[in-house]
RNA sequence: UGCCCCAUGGUGUAAUGGUAGCACACCGGUUUUUGGUACCGUCAGUCAAGGUUCGAGUCCUUGUGGGGCAACCA
């Protein structure tokens, strides 16, 4: 029995005592932007713990602030949801289904002589909410009667008033130590098509009004959020005893943040809107969309939402956890295959002109099930540049003027000759290569060091792969007082290698697979991109662990 | 000069008054036709001071440090 964190503690605590006999959750985003790891956090607690309870879990888009608010998103976050692999069991729902119920509740805490509508500019209500360290003070309009609050919060949904005139709040306490408990704003005059409900409302709920109550509506028993959210507690609980409706319980843990990006809604629209990327799902950002595209796996993610741990402390994840999640569920899954990202030729000066012949290379080496597949061989194939070094030490295991390495799956080879081009730069490299030493019946007796991967020219996919880094090169972007986040964009965040050489096997490729290129990394194909230069393009995932100390 | 929350290795997270454990990262080794994987090992922690107790990471007090709270946003 593994131990349980804060929440699952207290879920236990009210089944054994029997406060709920089915625990009930729900995700709530609101529809203005799209999801990204920090939410895939969230995700995964309260889908995972209806899970671990045989409970339910409402998809709830909280959609009560109609001018930000988009059926763009509304989908996307869908999209996202179901591709981390969970499903709402317990409904789609949507704080506007309740825009009726909602408004039912502000009149009946009208008529309780607990809200009431204030006329005053917001400057004014500003100055009367005091600050933290000092008082409020209370509204002339706060002694209205229950009759005159009736009607004129009836004539705010009548549209008698022009947006902004006036408000209704909530009776608490002026001079609470908490400010939000401080006659808060529950309804606005907003005269904004929504994209649901049209133009059927001009006056909206404010979230502290809407979300305790939709909660209680759906029967949610644990709604969990975010620790900014700790100090709303208080009046989320203040509006479900005082409407006297179902009990939902309001629970708070740290939200995730990962160090080198950045997480707020915000601060990623504005790297969409300025261009600093390529869109809400370029594969450099911490998106569901973004990290779906550049290869990540559903598993992968809910791997490292496990791992990352629930609790009420601040926290900075490290990026490397997130990319062993990757590696650690690819390395047991993804097919290999070989890929030359910055090719040079390698000739075998020994192999007979104009012959080819088929080798057979373990699929994944993890998973003898993964099976084998051939691979076309001749005496014209390409290699990395990186594998070759005109001068090397003895920990070089690569290709360098007299050394001796296997190309993986096929044969040993022994440095010949080198070409130099025009710049000077190595363009290719002769070597012989030993007919026994065939990968599977090696009597040849020579060890190599080293194993390359190569792909044969004649056969070669000719594709664009791009290699990404980090999009920021400090670790905490928006954690520099008078710097702009952007000013710690990496500029070297997207590298295109424009011609790889891929092994044929590659052309039956899809997105939803990911390969290791070997020796490489985790690969996926990039569909929108494909489709625009009409030839393969790769992204590359993430590298594989380097453990070369080179 | 207020209120609320938090404090365990570099990072994250367990230990529910009784042996401070796990993962990631790092470093080293073994195996290896991927300098990958796997396996083994090293390094490294209870913010401070008092108190309660046979016994405190855990309970109490005070301090220190970090975070949050003053949108007709969520």
């Amino acid at each position: 029995m593994s131990s349980q964190h804060f929440i699952q503690q207290i879920i236990s605590a009210d089944l054994n005592s029997g406060k709920h006999q089915q625990v009930h959750t729900r995700f709530p985003p609101e529809p203005n932007g799209y999801l990204h790891i920090g939410h895939a956090k969230a995700i995964c607690l309260s889908f995972g713990l209806a899970e671990e309870h045989q409970g339910l879990v409402n998809l709830r888009f909280d959609d009560t602030n109609p001018e930000k608010e988009s059926q763009e998103y509304v989908d996307a976050i869908r999209r996202d949801v179901s591709w981390l692999g969970y499903t709402w069991n317990g409904g789609e729902h949507y704080t506007s289904d309740q825009f009726e119920k909602l408004f039912q509740f502000a009149v009946q805490l009208i008529e309780s002589g607990k809200a009431y509508v204030d006329h005053q500019s917001a400057e004014d209500m500003g100055a009367q909410k005091g600050t933290p360290t000092s008082p409020g003070s209370n509204s002339p309009h706060r002694n209205r009667t229950i009759a005159e609050n009736l009607a004129l919060f009836q004539e705010m949904r009548a549209g008698v008033h022009p947006d902004g005139h006036c408000v209704l709040r909530a009776k608490i306490d002026m001079t609470h130590a908490n400010m939000h408990m401080r006659d808060p704003i529950i309804y606005r005059i907003k005269r904004a098509h929504h994209q649901r409900t049209g133009d059927d409302w001009c006056i909206y709920p404010m979230y502290d009004f809407a979300h305790g109550q939709c909660d209680s509506l759906e029967g949610i028993t644990h709604s969990l959020c975010t620790l900014e959210f700790e100090v709303h507690r208080p009046l989320y609980a203040w509006f479900i005893e005082n409407l006297d409706i179902f009990p939902s319980r309001q629970i708070e843990f740290a939200r995730l943040n990962l160090d080198h990006t950045i997480m707020s809604k915000r601060k990623l629209l504005r790297l969409v809107e300025e261009g600093h990327v390529d869109g809400w799902d370029d594969p450099r950002m911490p998106t569901i969309s973004g990290l779906r595209r550049r290869g990540f796996t559903p598993e992968s993610i809910r791997t490292f939402c496990e791992r990352v741990g629930i609790a009420k402390r601040e926290n900075v994840i490290d990026f490397s956890l997130l990319e062993w999640a990757l590696r650690d569920h690819l390395n047991r899954t993804a097919p290999r295959a070989m890929a030359v990202l910055d090719p040079i030729k390698l000739t075998l000066v020994n192999y007979p002109e104009g012959q080819t012949e088929s080798l057979t290379s373990e699929n994944n080496p993890e998973d003898p099930d993964a099976g084998v597949r051939t691979l076309p061989f001749s005496g014209q194939l390409w290699m990395e540049r990186e594998d070759f070094k005109l001068e090397a030490n003895k920990k070089w295991f690569r290709l360098a003027p007299g050394k001796t390495v296997r190309l993986k799956s096929a044969f040993i080879v022994r440095y010949v000759d080198h070409v130099l081009d025009d710049s000077g730069q190595v363009s290719e490299v002769k070597v012989e290569y030993f007919p026994d030493s065939r990968s599977g019946s090696d009597t040849s007796g020579i060890k190599a060091k080293g194993t390359l991967h190569w792909v044969n020219v004649d056969t070669a996919i000719d594709a664009e792969v791009r290699l990404y880094d980090r999009l920021f090169s400090d670790p905490a972007p928006d954690g520099h007082e008078g710097k702009d986040f952007t000013d710690f964009i990496n500029p070297n965040s997207l590298t295109i290698r424009p011609h790889c050489m891929l092994e044929p096997s590659l052309a039956n490729a899809d997105a939803e697979n990911p390969i290791q290129f070997t020796r490489l990394g985790y690969f996926s194909l990039d569909q929108k991109r494909t489709e625009e230069i009409g030839r393969p393009a790769w992204n590359r995932s993430v590298t594989l662990k380097d453990g070369w100390k080179g």
